[in-house]
DNA sequence: GTACAACTTCAAGTCGACTTGAGGTCAAGG
DNA sequence: CCTTGACCTCAAGTCGACTTGAAGTTGTAC
């Protein structure tokens, strides 16, 4: 496969790919002429690599965790840590959903006058502000021009 | 209260406090020469703002929800959407974690071959790929010297 | 055998949310 | 009155994850 093929199938723009490549998440089987020919498994790994990332790894991370090339060497633990924190985000998330739905339909003058919204505050503040960083689901900016948003 | 209170209180740097004015997140109520002062309720406000980032919106959606001053008069419509965003991350952190959580057991030789961890990708990728940009959980890099993430 | 679209490299640009630094101002204490 | 240190402004830098552009090379179709 050439990198346009590899682009097309799994929506990975090439510039990314080249990007990927050199930060050593993804690797050319070889070179013919001067292009760069992925075997069929990149595909897996760029699966896997879009996995990590919405479940908040940084490249960086990604790159560690999918080791050199074929199967995924994952530290356990690490992963294990992972889950922790996400549970974490989910509970944090839970409580924000919860109070933005109670906001949106709150009859408080100001939401600092409402007991819900102010018990929320609380609990975001605990989890937010004594804060271990966190970093969820970055932002997936993408050009736009596929998935045109009809909505909003 | 002047910055270096305002800064204390909230944990926000006052580098931060005068971005925030200048983006139109803040007001001082004036100055005592050129020393910002700021009113007390700038510290709910700014706790509403690490509410509001924490649950994913940017600074500019802040600015707009949070309105020129006092009260916030959010867009309930807003809200609405934005909780049923959240709700929609939820529900991919959880399958994620759940999954992340799997393979820190799991015994297949590679993840790739394991059942569960196919479901789970096929979730994410069905969540993930034709994807709505998300942004959630914005990474909170601070310095890093403070909290020195002891257990784990 | 030649055109050309598709690839290549490398450097630089972008975006959001801040931080950092240089150089300046000034209120309060001695 | 003078020092000092906290504050000020404005420009530029940083970070991660890419994207964009210029300039060069080449497989492939004609």
């Amino acid at each position: 496969m050439d990198i346009a093929e590899v682009a097309k199938r799994s929506g990975v723009p090439a510039s990314t790919l080249r990007y990927y490549e050199e930060k050593g998440l993804i690797t050319s089987v070889g070179r013919r002429g001067l292009r760069r020919v992925f075997a069929g498994n990149v595909l897996e790994r760029l699966a896997l690599i879009a996995l990590g990332r919405s479940a908040g790894f940084s490249l960086d991370e990604l790159a560690r965790m999918l080791g050199s090339d074929g199967r995924p060497r994952i530290d356990r633990q690490l992963l294990a840590d992972k889950a922790e924190e996400l549970d974490g985000a989910i509970r944090k998330l839970t409580a924000m959903r919860d109070g933005l739905r109670h906001a949106a339909v709150c009859s408080a003058p100001s939401h600092m006058e409402c007991p819900t919204f102010r018990r929320l505050m609380g609990l975001a503040a605990s989890g937010a502000i004594e804060g271990q960083e966190k970093k969820l689901s970055p932002p997936k900016p993408r050009s736009g021009k596929t998935a045109k948003r009809t909505g909003r």
